[in-house]
DNA sequence: ACACTAGATGAAAATGATTGTCAAGACCGA
DNA sequence: TCGGTCTTGACAATCATTTTCATCTAGTGT
């Protein structure tokens, strides 16, 4: 009996995600796969999208409007990431240490099954220009 | 000229935050007020509560289900809880590694006015109780 | 005390991501 | 091939938060 089922939506949901670079949302995801071709439905990318993370295939960020934006992870712990407010770009970053000190929480709080979330956020070098005005060259790319 | 208003309405929402000892929502603290007599109006609550928010007067959270809670801050400098998932209880942990870390990353990224939030929860000690069925003694204390 | 105006209020409507519904369709083992 | 189970997707429903906009007011200057 029972298990998760092979079928092109997700087939297509898994390979488009795949494709992309930067954290897309889900309602992006559903655009970009009505562009090309394979039309899946909207409600279809969310559930898609949500057992992908429940499986641990993708990494999940919040942007400040608090939605959702996920990205095939290439390894198979969860990562952490710097994202240029400005133009969207992310970079993982090294956060071991940080992984490091969460674990040791548990056994200094009592607190267990602990989880974290850690979103980190900054203007990356090409979105600093000199003075302000200049619309930003290749205007915001993506997001 | 332009200034920051005092207003009965922004006296009510600060004292009423400042009474709670648990993170609460937007809609909770607009329930509270409206049940201890000053009835103030959700959008002026959420006004108030976003300008607490920028003069950083607040630590603010988002559960799981990305809903903003909030809790008046005791020091100056901005804090991180660790939260329980079953009541909600909320416990200040010390982050200054995780801050001292987040600041060595612009160093590092070349990424500039960087910021990061870190949700933290669990479950906490009087949360676990051998067996389940139990309803929880102290049945979901707050939130 | 009075007038004046940038700010502030709040009821109601709009927004927008996410989830629930449920009938119709597809996968896959027997 | 058959049937039960898992999936799909159009559409409606949620629900926190934001906009709108007409009305009010704190606070400054006279
Ligand atoms: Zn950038
Ligand atoms: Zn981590
Ligand atoms: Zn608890
Ligand atoms: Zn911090």
């Amino acid at each position: 009996m029972g298990g998760v089922r092979r079928t092109p939506q997700r087939t297509a949901v898994l390979e488009t995600l795949g494709r992309c670079r930067e954290f897309v949302s889900a309602q992006e995801l559903h655009a970009l796969l009505a562009g090309g071709g394979s039309a899946v439905g909207l409600t279809t990318v969310y559930r898609a999208l949500r057992a992908l993370d429940r499986a641990g295939l993708v990494d999940v960020v919040r942007d400040e409007t608090g939605e959702r934006l996920y990205l095939r992870r290439p390894t198979d712990e969860h990562r952490h990431y710097l994202i240029c407010r400005r133009c969207g770009r992310s970079q993982p970053v090294d956060a071991r240490d940080v992984e490091a000190w969460a674990e040791r929480l548990g056994e200094t709080t009592g607190f267990a099954e602990l989880e974290h979330t850690l979103e980190l956020s900054g203007v990356c070098r090409p979105c600093r220009r000199p003075t302000a005005a200049t619309p930003n060259g290749a205007a915001d790319a993506g997001r």
